[in-house]
RNA sequence: GUGGUUGUAGCUCAGUUGGUUAGAGCGUCGGAUUGUGGUUCCGAAGGUCGCGGGUUCGAGCCCCGUUUUCCACCCCA
């Protein structure tokens, strides 16, 4: 049979992993920094924690789990022969892949309540899945990496996940902006044009301004069945310019009227001043049409986009004030935000950003004439390691030229040689592959890493 | 979920209006070179042409179905 893995999932060569560790160890070395620790969830979760925390287009897009033994032994022939998928489903399957690391988390704090200690940090890194149609830049199972803190209302969190953004872009050498909104103000614009109910169709319209252009999105509007007067009103919030502060100021005007709108004006602000006195690399920007479509968010939220690459967010968040409300924990707010680790993989791809060794690489390779030099070899790796260094020793004493290809092959930049000569002097003769240079040197001599 | 697109050697791809035995480059293996890789030269292995059906004297090529890839929409990291 012809090997083949499921649509929009991949493997990993050693090249890749070497890639992508160096993003993950990236990312964690600044999660650190600022005091969030690790946790992990199971991959399944129970379908009751993940239905109808993603709106309606989630569920579709959940991966279910067949139940284990005879699945269709609960099921009558009457509810078969209904071929309601929906109401099959809840019968045949109560698990499902997770699909975000949010809400398996806010179950785990929800769940370990008694473990924890508020404000919560957490940073959680795994695999999500998502019953999609992959695309450019979009898989069916990919990497999240998260950082939230939950059980604080103070917008100094909002601050340090900016400050993350920026400190883990800087490290990673992509030019990025983080834009910022506030759903507290998509509420107030929904609220001051006199459609409160339809916030949602309003902002997934908005959400598409730069893509579509300011004449589609008004088309949209106009389809999703908001009103004439209602979307005029909204024009002057859409054609917003000038900087943050200016903004703000026009949004404080036109916005008067609505108390939940000149909070998140409020928010906004106060996140503005702070960033102020720190020396952030990267541009935070007001962006008004920028919604997400995630609606569990109810304040702040963020989104960044890569400067030099066209492939949409590669990092995304925000404030959601009652996620753990569901599984019975009421009042719990909680801000966090997710890197893409694929997306991030394919800009610095591009870009061809990645170092050029790898702390995963072998640093000296041990090739022998014959069994003795192989034995002889195995004492000086040993010591090698020892003082920390990656070390191999190639298994067998076979032809030199196909040792020193596998040294070639994984770009290993020294190789020892080992014959009689070497091993009556008690020496290896060390080669630098890079520029072919060979001596013959003691233990000692041996270049640390 | 909707529309389009793609599939030929391990990989990247040629393959004429349908016509004998389907090719190349890269990679792999062997040799030139019995203690030296990355360069060069020679040679070899490797294919149910995604799968199933149909049209035809004859199909990699045309038709139908199916699956896969990629792209757009919906949505999203």
């Amino acid at each position: 049979m012809k090997p083949s893995i499921p649509k929009g999932t991949r493997d990993f060569t050693p090249q890749e992993m070497a890639n992508r560790n160096y993003i993950f160890n990236t990312i964690k070395d600044v999660f650190r920094l600022y005091g969030f620790q690790q946790i992990e969830t199971p991959a399944m979760e129970n379908l009751s924690t993940l239905m109808g925390k993603y709106g309606e287009e989630g569920d579709k897009l959940l991966f279910k789990i067949l139940n284990s033994g005879d699945f269709l032994s609960g099921v009558s022939d009457v509810e078969l022969e209904e071929r309601n998928s929906n109401r099959l489903t809840s019968k045949i399957s109560e698990k499902g892949l997770r699909y975000d690391l949010t809400v398996p988390f806010a179950r785990f704090v929800v769940q370990n309540r008694d473990k924890i200690t508020f404000p919560f940090k957490r940073y959680q890194i795994q695999p999500v899945w998502r019953a999609d149609r992959p695309q450019k830049g979009r898989y069916r199972e990919f990497y999240q990496c998260d950082v939230d803190v939950v059980g604080s209302d103070s917008l100094i969190n909002e601050l340090e996940l900016i400050q993350i953004v920026d400190e883990v872009y800087r490290r990673l050498n992509i030019n990025v902006v983080v834009k910022i909104n506030n759903r507290k103000i998509l509420s107030g614009i929904a609220e001051i044009v006199g459609e409160t109910e339809r916030i949602t169709d309003i902002t997934v319209a908005i959400d598409k301004m730069d893509k579509i252009g300011l004449e589609n999105v008004n088309k949209e509007l106009f389809e999703k069945g908001i009103s004439t007067e209602a979307i005029g009103k909204i024009q002057p919030i859409l054609k917003l310019s000038g900087t943050n502060q200016e903004k703000l100021n026009q949004l404080k005007t036109i916005l008067a009227s609505s108390e939940i709108g000149l909070k998140g004006v409020e928010e906004l602000e106060i996140i503005f001043n702070l960033c102020k006195s720190l020396k952030l690399q990267t541009t935070v920007e007001l962006d008004l049409t920028l919604a997400r479509g995630l609606n569990y968010y109810t304040g702040a939220i963020f989104e960044v986009k890569a400067l030099d690459v066209e492939i949409g967010s590669i990092t995304g968040g925000g404030r959601y004030d009652n996620l753990t409300g569901v599984f019975g924990m009421p009042g719990v707010s909680g801000v966090g935000i997710s890197f893409g680790a694929d997306r991030i993989h394919d800009v610095l791809n591009q870009l061809n950003l990645y170092p050029e060794t790898s702390e995963e690489q072998t640093q000296i390779l041990f090739v022998s004439f014959g069994e003795k030099e192989l034995a002889y070899c195995l004492p000086w790796a040993s010591e090698l390691r020892k003082r920390g260094m990656n070390v191999e020793i190639y298994p067998e004493p076979v032809k030199m030229k196909k040792q020193m290809s596998y040294a070639d092959s994984k770009k290993i930049p020294f190789v020892a040689i080992v014959g009689e000569t070497e091993m009556k002097e008690n020496k290896v003769m060390l080669k630098n592959m890079k520029t072919g240079e060979q001596k013959l040197v003691g233990i000692d001599e041996i270049p640390a890493p």
